[in-house]
DNA sequence: TTGTATGCGTTATCAC
DNA sequence: GTGATAACGCATACAA
């Protein structure tokens, strides 16, 4: 079934046909119902490859996600694909190690597919410094800072995190623990896990709290496993900490595993605090303590933002939404 | 950059310039080094649109989730995408609620985006019954039985999940449990409840226990706060349940939690067993106790038998992997 | 307002 | 072994 056979079957020409069914003006109100009648009638749908080859484009949105056992991004790709489901963009989502290069590998994927955009999960400034201008398509990085980049094509999408962070490790302070631990990425390779660190050397600071990074920070996978183990070195030189502060809720989960393991409580013995609102984090015992990034927010303005700039070509935009500290059960005074 | 450039700045006419790049015969050595040797200079990619609207077909596998607030269904989406990476083939994924039909939605899908094949994530015998005759690609149905499904173009994995119920209720008998509740899916749509369901009655006759489903069967929908309010359904009728199996890890947690917050210990007062085996069961406190779906197999096999039908046509294969009954910190005798 | 014709980049069928 | 060339289904510039 193509437009032609609409066309012996309606009497319109194809160009007509093509007209009605892509909304164009300059079309008989009688032509549209005739034509878009008998598409219904047989289910028509257009061929979505010749229309990209004519086009020269595709309708899809890339989605690069920057560390696959990330639960985080898990569900944020079901949140975008939510909002996505019933536009004409079709979404394409590829998984890759969070020590990966995203913009190479986004480079490969865009020759390859074509995309009209692409949704950047996570994301290194330098890897954008070194090969980001070699990308010509709309972008939106989201859940990192964008707004030192001098791209005209990438707008990003974060929560205040450095804040949040340096919030949650001071309100630990208050709550009067002094030996807190610290469990996140790899400073080196993860700018997200940089900007958190400072957040918490920042609060650290300002409170005269002694903290050694290479004593009280261990840095691992964004992972349960990587939680799991890093929570077990921490602990292995008996430096006694009250409180746990973890960049991400499966470091979290997996860190509280590991205390348990290990003999010890949380709370009553060892508080811990996430980073991410995972929704499992409502439902295990005890509840996660936790740095909340809302998921739909991030959702809604990354598609927003990036079908934005399908239409119109305004400055980029770096939008700030803000974190939620939730303190549940996970944490309580000393 | 198209065949036409490199066939200017090969010499080579177009024609030569694709048999190289699809492997054809035919070609001499030194032209297809010469070719090869361009393509890679620039990097070129054969332009997907073109290459599909000749040969009327994708390369896209399609694969439908039903359920997305099933944590399982996630992971195998990911193992099954790290499986399909570096293949020709793209993954095109579509979620959609467990209440809605797969089959309907696959026929849509199948019209708009010509897709080599698909692979159902969950699927209901009644739905594939009434309209699967009209979908004529190969086809995999993952996680439910198709071996009595008489399609050509349909083949199945999925573990042996009767037998797997009925061995672990047993267990639980064993373990001196008497009462005991069920949490599950809504029995009349779902097959995968359904069928776990026929499990469980099948142990409590074998071993003369009484089973209401009236009152000792919850049904609900495969999330965590499915389970949570189940699980205060079911012991809200004062009916002490010493353990309570659920069809879903993800209910199980929720479970978990609501036995919790009605100051019931897990697996001290109540043993809590849930299925499917999700990574995190590992971390949670306490270990969950599972009937364990390996996921890895799941996503290979279904992948593997997919391909096997594009290449020949063999009888659609069904497949049974055998579930591992993992008994962990959850569960406990009486 | 509508019809006609061209080309998008590729594959495949011919001739050579 | 290789080169011309005709489709594939659609959008669009142009003609009517």
């Amino acid at each position: 079934m193509t437009i032609k056979d609409l066309s012996v079957q309606t009497g319109y020409s194809v160009g007509t046909i093509s007209r009605v069914l892509n909304n164009h003006p300059n079309v008989s109100d009688k032509a549209r119902k005739v034509i878009l009648e008998a598409a219904e009638a047989c289910g028509f749908q257009l061929n979505t490859n010749a229309q990209q080859l004519k086009q020269q484009r595709s309708q899809n949105i890339l989605v690069l996600v920057k560390g696959s056992s990330n639960q985080l991004f898990g569900s944020l790709v079901e949140a975008i694909q939510r909002r996505v489901a019933g536009s004409p963009f079709h979404l394409v989502v590829d998984y890759m190690d969070e020590d990966n290069n995203e913009v190479l590998r986004a480079l490969q994927l865009c020759r390859e597919k074509k995309p009209l955009g692409l949704l950047f999960l996570g994301g290194n400034k330098s890897n954008f410094l070194a090969d980001f201008d070699r990308i010509d398509v709309p972008c939106v990085l989201v859940t990192s800072d964008g707004s030192e980049l001098p791209f005209r094509n990438l707008s990003s999408v974060c929560c205040n995190e450095d804040l949040a962070v340096k919030d949650t490790i001071e309100h630990l302070i208050q709550l009067g623990h002094r030996r807190i631990g610290i469990i996140g990425g790899h400073r080196e390779r993860s700018d997200t896990a940089q900007r958190r660190f400072e957040g918490c050397q920042a609060a650290f600071r300002a409170h005269d709290i002694p903290f050694n990074p290479e004593l009280d920070y261990a840095s691992t996978r964004f992972s349960y496993l990587g939680g799991y183990r890093a929570a077990q070195l921490l602990f292995s030189r008996g430096l006694n900490y009250t409180a746990i502060f973890c960049m991400a809720d499966v470091m979290a989960m997996g860190a509280i595993r590991a205390l348990t393991d290990s003999g010890l409580r949380v709370p009553e013995d060892v508080s811990v605090v996430g980073f991410d609102g995972l929704p499992i984090g409502e439902f295990i015992v005890p509840r996660l303590a936790t740095v909340s990034q809302d998921i739909e927010t991030l959702a809604q303005r990354s598609i927003e933002l990036l079908r934005q700039s399908f239409d119109t070509d305004l400055d980029p935009i770096h939008e700030v939404i803000p974190a939620q500290i939730q303190w549940k059960e996970s944490a309580r005074p000393v």
